[in-house]
DNA sequence: CTTAGCACTCCGATGTGCTAAGTGCTAAAA
DNA sequence: TTTTAGCACTTAGCACATCGGAGTGCTAAG
């Protein structure tokens, strides 16, 4: 157990080596402290800090910085998440106070935003309604010989393709085959769907087409981008800044790995608890070890759960940016729950 | 006038140059030099070449580097561009036999692939009609209070949006809206459509909806995609590699000039010649001064020219660069030119 | 348990010497 | 007149030494 005056010192070496990023040496501390004690007393404090695993040395003779252990320690129990300042506050409301069209315009602006406060590099996810369902499918024909297929999920998802129809396919053909979809897969979840996509759709449509993979193609690309389409990045260029590690390769990964949807989504998770804090190692993907991430999630009632997350140095002023993603999800919850009541019937 | 000997130094300065990126000291030119004489007549030529101002020294004692002007004058004089490699051609066909359902698809295809073809950066522009006609326009009706707008144009663009309307227009009014479009706008040039929006068609909608201004912004907005997205980008990432400027400050405004297509614009223009080829200050753009740009139209007939283009730094391969590129423009509007066949009534 | 004092370590800035690669110039050779 | 060998000179880059400052651990006394 950790006595009174070394939880102090550890956080005060926390909070100094965030804000400045120099190591922390016995002076520099004794003088920030409001004890009255001489640094050899602080040296010996420190030793038994770094014996238990909190601090470490960047060499032998250097001043102390937090070990990840010691961050962990830190954020579990130390921090308190700091109040949002009222500019910022202000900054989020008046990006949210626009008129969106599309909840994917107002998770993406909340990327950028959440990355503007931060300086660091943001996502966000919209949000997913495990149980989505089909709520309307549309071919509209452009002229010519392209067509353009609408999907409409009832979390208010759009998600269209234009296409191009073979030229011997015949437009009562088509007429059918949205009827087919219309009366056989509209109101079903997506997952059901994807199912009979596989089973008895095609033996329906082959009817009325010779070659039905086309369609069922376009069908299923249409829908897989409602799936995938989630992933909002904010601030990649921030990542330059903050991220110590300069050589090209190691970025170029990083920066591949924030245009794969698929990868974001492991390291992202569905955080259980409401604000996730991963320190270096913490974090499963190992591109991402020198670095910490917080995430969150944002509830829009029915209509699902998000993701929001930071991206930044192990050494970020974490109460701050705690208690900035704390304020920044239940803004841009309300800010969803908003656009949903504008957009469903009532 | 140069002589026979000194447009030969200047050539294989230039290609050494830009083939390891050390300045080329006498010696090691003299071995390379199919003239058999010594260093130190090579060491006099250098320096009135220096004279003239196409080599320079990056110190007192350093070998030469060409300076703008030499650039200059080996694109001009000297240089032969390069037989396209067969595995390149290769690569490029590949890319481009497999089904696009977008023109945007295939032009930004090609961005990527010129990219890693050069391990620059690379820009394409989709081929720009003057006087692009506005060939349908569609209003779907999605559920809810949501409505989405497509606007096709004739050279094959399809834009969409989707929006809310206001909860008291009555189905018939938009009946209307869509009627009064497409009698009076369909089959104008879009800078026709832009006029009369400002003029007799809100006057016209009026009658039917209490705010125009609603629609008409929706509709503008789509217009303006149509006319604004045009810009593609390969190869962000490779910046980092051939940037010599290591300073973040400036590798980000490149980005944001990057993501800026009004800038693009500027910085592309529309070339007049066939291949343009400007190095570091001939580049109109400050940011780009330390870099070369090569710019190339392409014509897809009746459906117009597009641009593309490869960034890198001044010291790029001149002739492998402009061979790869004359020859990838000429894939790219044979391939373009069968897109529109494709989709074209006959 | 605390503290002053001291020996010790390491980083970083500064300076030195050396080498390799290159130059310009001159005077002789072609 | 052009070319060339030779030589003095310049510079970057590297290895190396030096030294002050900031920090540590340890010890012995308070």
């Amino acid at each position: 157990m950790l006595t009174d005056r070394e939880l102090m010192i550890l956080k005060a070496i926390v909070q100094m080596y965030t804000n400045d990023g120099q190591p922390v040496g016995s002076k520099a501390l004794v003088s920030q402290l409001p004890i009255n004690v001489s640094s050899a007393t602080i040296r010996n404090e420190m030793a038994t800090l770094e014996g238990m695993g909190l601090l470490k040395k960047t060499h032998s003779s250097s001043g102390r910085v937090p070990s990840i252990l010691g961050y962990r320690y830190y954020v579990d129990h130390l921090l308190k998440p700091d109040k949002v300042q009222s500019s910022d506050l202000r900054r989020i409301r008046a990006s949210f106070n626009q008129q969106f069209q599309e909840i994917g315009d107002i998770v993406a602006k909340s990327a950028d935003m959440l990355s503007q406060l931060t300086s660091y590099t943001a996502f966000t996810v919209k949000p997913e309604l495990k149980d989505a369902k089909l709520e309307g499918f549309r071919l509209v024909p452009l002229g010519g010989h392209r067509v353009m297929a609408i999907l409409v999920t009832d979390n208010g998802d759009v998600q269209n393709r234009t296409f191009t129809v073979p030229r011997n396919v015949d437009p009562e053909a088509i007429e059918a085959v949205i009827r087919i979809i219309n009366d056989e897969l509209v109101g079903l979840t997506l997952a059901e769907v994807f199912q009979k996509l596989k089973t008895s759709i095609p033996i329906q449509i082959g009817k009325y087409i010779e070659t039905p993979e086309g369609f069922l193609d376009v069908f299923e690309d249409v829908l897989k981008k409602s799936a995938t389409e989630r992933f909002y990045v904010g601030g990649r260029l921030n990542l330059l800044d903050f991220s110590k590690q300069h050589d090209p390769g190691s970025i170029r990964s990083l920066y591949q790995l924030m245009n794969h949807s698929s990868d974001l989504a492991d390291v992202l998770g569905s955080p259980d608890q409401n604000i996730r804090v991963q320190i270096g190692n913490e974090i499963t993907n190992n591109l991402l070890k020198n670095y910490s991430l917080i995430t969150a999630t944002y509830d829009v009632d029915q209509h699902g759960k998000g993701v929001i997350a930071i991206l930044g140095p192990t050494s970020m002023p974490y109460s701050r940016m705690i208690g900035l993603v704390g304020a920044f999800r239940t803004e841009l919850a309300r800010r969803l729950i908003d656009y949903y009541h504008d957009i469903d019937d009532i």
